[in-house]
Formats: structure tokens, C-alpha cells, sequence
DNA sequence: TGAATTTTTGAGCAATTGCTTTGTTTTTCA
DNA sequence: TGAAAAACAAAGCAATTGCTCAAAAATTCA
């Protein structure tokens, strides 16, 4: 349990690099299908092609697989509400943030199952990441839009719950895409646009706020 | 592979009575965790207090308790949307929907999860209720909301996208839990409320047509 | 009561699990 | 080129998996 140099940052040879990258890949395609505890380190190495020896050569664990998909999706998973900020319109500035989390929704659905199963059992290693950085940004973007509501530029409504049921119904279409294809005949770009446009609707009626 | 009498229904002792709810009462627990593959035999015959043979005795296998709980799954999820009817009043009427499909994730929120973690997974064992069923009633409903639609008396919205917002935000307080106490620090009972005022909010907003 | 039936379980089975050992192959670079 | 280092994998480990067996304990009911 030796660690002196918590950070021994080897440069990563190509073929580590690439190895690290087949892995990671691998892993989001079968964390997000079956969760940590339902997917097996012979599922990981086969879907990234390799030996299970091989492929514990680079990441010490299973688990370490897991926690290092999970950091990597923390970034991109807040970058789009980093950005929202001041404007002097709010309700496209809101809307703006909707079709981004439409759009990766779509851009990348696997990383919306592997969020939602990790959050679904339980967030073992993500409750940090949830009450730390996320809630932070979380209270740090209500309080700009509570201002927005104040000011009348919006309608009154609850910010926080604004932004959950952004996240709720954008990611839907990723997380629930097996139903939604069930119960839709159209084809997913027509779904694509259908939603957004209703999307569009449904949170322009919610944000206008009343004369 | 003997089948003669498809049902030989004697009718259940006491004792299997007792035990098949216990069990199904455990195996929502474990597999609204971890999901069907995420779970073991030993993790349901603990939650249900009995060993793991007897469990076995009772239900011939770990996935035929799962596909028990997920065909009694279904009744209870089509319900609110089945009794939701014609109407002088579609908005109010669209709105006490809402309202069930809330109240039904803050009262069974384990069994939202073992939807969600089904549906996550692919719905290896739910894609026939989703296609035959539970489409037939969301095509039903649709047609319904659509109605209600060209005869002007709510606004012009996709009925199907409607009714998707409606399930991802009501369902997000059950599949998010954690993520939402992680970020709100006000208790469960009041979030609840907010939820409600602000779901019944937003779309009586996208509903109300526009003059 | 007691014989038949139902319920329960300790022990155990083959297969799979996460991970290691041990050694071979490939790549690097002096 | 060749020796050191990095990359790889066959075989195997103990523990766990889903499930069975055989027999004991509890219950039912004539």
C-alpha cells in the first residue's frame, strides 16, 4: 500500500491510451445496461476485445473502471448548466439549456443509463459528487433564476424544481428510449423533433410569466 | 415438460400466502436496487427472512420472481392513466392525472424503481406489455388528448410527449430520490408539496390554449 | 392420535464471479 | 541488435452464483 507520489503521471504510451480508452468504452456500453453489481469483468473484457488479465492490468479493479466512467461523466454532465448565465432574456436563455440536454440526451444516451443507474442504486460512488459540486452549481444557478422570477422577467415558479423536471424530461428520452420506441412508431429522428418541439412549448408556457 | 392442467389452482394455503408476499416483498426491494442481474438469491431469501431452498420452494426460480412482480407491476402502473376519461373540464382533468402519477411515486417509489431499472436494461421481460397493452392504452388516451386538442379546449400539444413529461417528471421523485436529497435539504413532505404546485403549474400552462 | 402432506433446511453441485499467478510475447530504446 | 521494459494471456484461485437433493420438522386432517 506504498503511494508516495500519489500522482506518478507517466506521460500514457499510445497503447495505453488506447487500451484505457477500448476499457472505458466497454464499460459504458455494459455499466449502463446492467449497473455495476449486474455486469461482469468477462462482459467488460470481452466488449473491449482484450483478455480479463489484460484488462486488469490496466485498471486495478472493476470498480476502478466504474469510478473512473463516473468522473469523466460528472464534467459533462454539468457543463451545459455551467453555462447558463445572465441575459437579458431569460426564457430563451432557459430554453437554450433545454435543447442542450435534449440534444445529449440523444448525442449520448448510454451516458444518461450509466447516471441513471448509478443513481437508481443508490449513488454508492457519486453521493460526493451529488452534495458537493452538484449542489453547489445546482444552488448557485436557482439563485439566478430565482432573481429572474423576482425581477417579473419570468413567471414565479419553484427553481429548483424547474431544473428537475428539465433534467427529467430531457433524459427521459435517453433513460426510457426502450418504452417511448415501444409505444412510438416514428422513426428517432422524428421523435427528436417532435420532442423538442414540444419541449420548446412546454417550457415557454411555464416561464412566461402572466400579465 | 409436462403441462397437462396449465392452472391447477388450489387455491393457497395461509402459509403460501404469507410467504409469497414475503418474498415479492422482498424482491421488490432487492431488485428495485440492483436490478434483475444485479440481485441474488441469497440478497431475496434474506430480505425475506427464509432460506434460500425455501424460497425456491415457493417460486421455482430468481427470475420467476422477478416476471411475478413485474406482471403485478402493471395493473397498478396503467391504472391512473386508464380512469383518466372524457371531460367538461380536460385541463383539471389532465391535472388530477398528474396528481395520481405524484402521489403514486411518493407512495411506491420501489416499485418506480424496478420500472425504471426494467426499462433501463432493455425491458428484457416487459418489451410485450409495453408494445401490446401499454401502447394500446397511451394510443387510446392519445387519441382522446388529441381531441381535446382540435376542438380548441386545451392548447396544441403532442398528446404522446405530453404524456411522456408527465411520466418523466412525476416518476423523477421516485427514480431521483437521491439525487433530489442531495441537493434540497428541505424535508420529504415539503418537497413533495413544492413538486406538486410546481408540476400543476407548469402544465396547466402548457395546456391552457392561447387566445 | 397418528399417518399423510406440506413446509423447511443443511449440505452440496456445477458454473460463474473477481482477481492473481506465472510465464510468454511484443515493444522500446540504448 | 539485443537487453530491459511493457503488454498480454493460459491457467488457476477462493468465493459466490443459481439451484438441487435428501431428509428433518411442522402442519393438516381422518
Amino acid at each position: 500500500m506504498q503511494k508516495i507520489n500519489a500522482q506518478k503521471k507517466a506521460p500514457l504510451s499510445r497503447i495505453q491510451e488506447k487500451n484505457r480508452s477500448l476499457i472505458l468504452k466497454a464499460g459504458l456500453e455494459v455499466f449502463s445496461k446492467y449497473g455495476f453489481r449486474g455486469s461482469t469483468v468477462d462482459q467488460l473484457a470481452n466488449a473491449a476485445g482484450m483478455s480479463k488479465p489484460n484488462l486488469l492490468y490496466y485498471f486495478p479493479s472493476k470498480e476502478a473502471v466504474h469510478v473512473a466512467l463516473l468522473e469523466e461523466l460528472l464534467e459533462n454532465w454539468l457543463e451545459p448548466l455551467i453555462e447558463l448565465g445572465p441575459s437579458t432574456n431569460p426564457i430563451d436563455e432557459i430554453l437554450v439549456y433545454v435543447k442542450k440536454k435534449l440534444a445529449m440526451s440523444r448525442a449520448y444516451p448510454l451516458e444518461s443509463r450509466l447516471y441513471a443507474n448509478e443513481i437508481l442504486q443508490g449513488a454508492p460512488n457519486f453521493s460526493d459528487a451529488i452534495k458537493g459540486p452538484l449542489k453547489e452549481l445546482v444552488d448557485e444557478k436557482a439563485a439566478l433564476i430565482q432573481g429572474w422570477s423576482d425581477e417579473g422577467k419570468i413567471a414565479v415558479i419553484n427553481p429548483y424544481h424547474l431544473i428537475f423536471s428539465i433534467w427529467s424530461t430531457t433524459q427521459h428520452y435517453a433513460d426510457f428510449d426502450v418504452q417511448i420506441g415501444g409505444i412510438l412508431s416514428s422513426d428517432k429522428q422524428e421523435i427528436t423533433k417532435d420532442a423538442e418541439t414540444y419541449l420548446e412549448h412546454l417550457f415557454r408556457s411555464t416561464l412566461t410569466p402572466k400579465p
